[in-house]
DNA sequence: TAGATTGTTAATCGATTAACAATC
DNA sequence: TAGATTGTTAATCGATTAACAATC
């Protein structure tokens, strides 16, 4: 049974902000507070922990621990998968020092740059490979998500290869939406939507 | 009249094919060649085309550069909006890099930061101003969004100064949910969510 | 004309919210 | 108990897709 991409999304936040809770020492949460980190309601908390099958210490609230662990065992695979970058200009850089180091079941293992002088670099731990190595190192690393952060020429290409590599999952923050097959899961994220989309609400915002 | 949010996104995105059209010199498109751009059906776009009231050159598709300008109308507002960055770290770098030069009525004209040695610094043209000197420089530019790039540690305090200092909308990169009044936009991004939620339809794909 | 394409209404799908009985 | 909270069904909302008459 598969759930709902949004609610995918959630419980994701949901579980980063329940583990700030443990480290504060806080053991049970009730649904409102959660929806209160969140911009979100009491209801839609608890639908989304109904989805998982998980039920609350009646009358405490949700107890953190459990719950945190109830969501990775949705969220994470058993054993974590691994992840490479691709292309490590400045976003390249901000988003591989941004998941490194988080504890989690995704790691990055390797980057990659057409630009010879990055070759071997070390980037938060993460060691840069040539773009050319990239069927060979992902293979012998089975990394099954690649994260696409190169100029918006190249992407085109660059994909095609890694779809060829055997990638299974693709975020992709280049300006031009890619194409793979389906069996290839896809997140477009275009930071230019985004900032027109805010502009044009800006002006006209929903009454 | 407000639009539906996902119109909103998807005819900025259209405005960016269409300008790489009319650069490869194609005058006319039809809806499924427009489509096939986008991860989208033909009834899609003319649905989206329909709410912004254009109607094409029956027969030959629809004309490129009118098509540009219509939803320019839609999308930008008359004179364009003033945009800042706050907090000008590796993500920061990358978001102004990719937005300036973009032919767009947004513009980036000021970058913020709490590190002294950055202060003053020119990144692709746009200067960083100390973070404590927001509110005048905001106030003075007429800045009416922010996109946020700063260390989850200090998200609240900087969205608190620019609420305060009369920001309109926002773009949130950090990891942490912001609180803003109702009357601010927020469009909240958070990396994390997308790449557990790749991991999580790899694993198990959506039938 | 026949075929391709459009604009628009109606039906469907997916996600959120309202309502409420059950529990402590 | 009364009040707070939960889990779940039913209703609603918003967005996508199917269907189709109209146009060139």
């Amino acid at each position: 049974m598969t759930l709902p991409e949004r609610t995918v999304e959630r419980l994701s936040e949901y579980r980063r902000s329940l583990l700030q809770c443990l480290e504060e020492g806080k053991t049970h949460i009730f649904s409102h507070e959660l929806a209160g980190l969140h911009h979100n309601t009491a209801v839609q908390v608890r639908r989304d922990i109904m989805f998982i099958g998980y039920t609350s210490m009646q009358r405490k609230g949700y107890d953190v621990r459990e719950l945190i662990d109830v969501i990775g065992d949705i969220l994470d695979s058993g054993k974590g998968l691994n992840v490479a970058v691709i292309g490590i200009g400045n976003l390249g850089r901000a988003v591989t020092t941004y998941f490194v180091g988080k504890r989690s079941k995704l790691n990055i293992i390797a980057t990659f740059d057409v630009d010879t002088t990055k070759i071997d670099r070390v980037i938060s731990g993460v060691k840069c490979y040539p773009i050319n190595r990239m069927k060979e190192i992902v293979e012998a690393n089975n990394i099954s998500i690649a994260i696409v952060t190169v100029p918006a020429d190249s992407a085109a290409e660059v994909t095609a290869q890694l779809v060829e590599a055997g990638i299974m999952g693709l975020m992709n923050f280049t300006t031009v939406p890619l194409n793979v097959p389906d069996e290839v899961y896809l997140d477009e994220y275009d930071m230019i939507t985004s900032l027109e989309k805010v502009a044009y609400f800006v002006k006209s915002p929903r009454n």
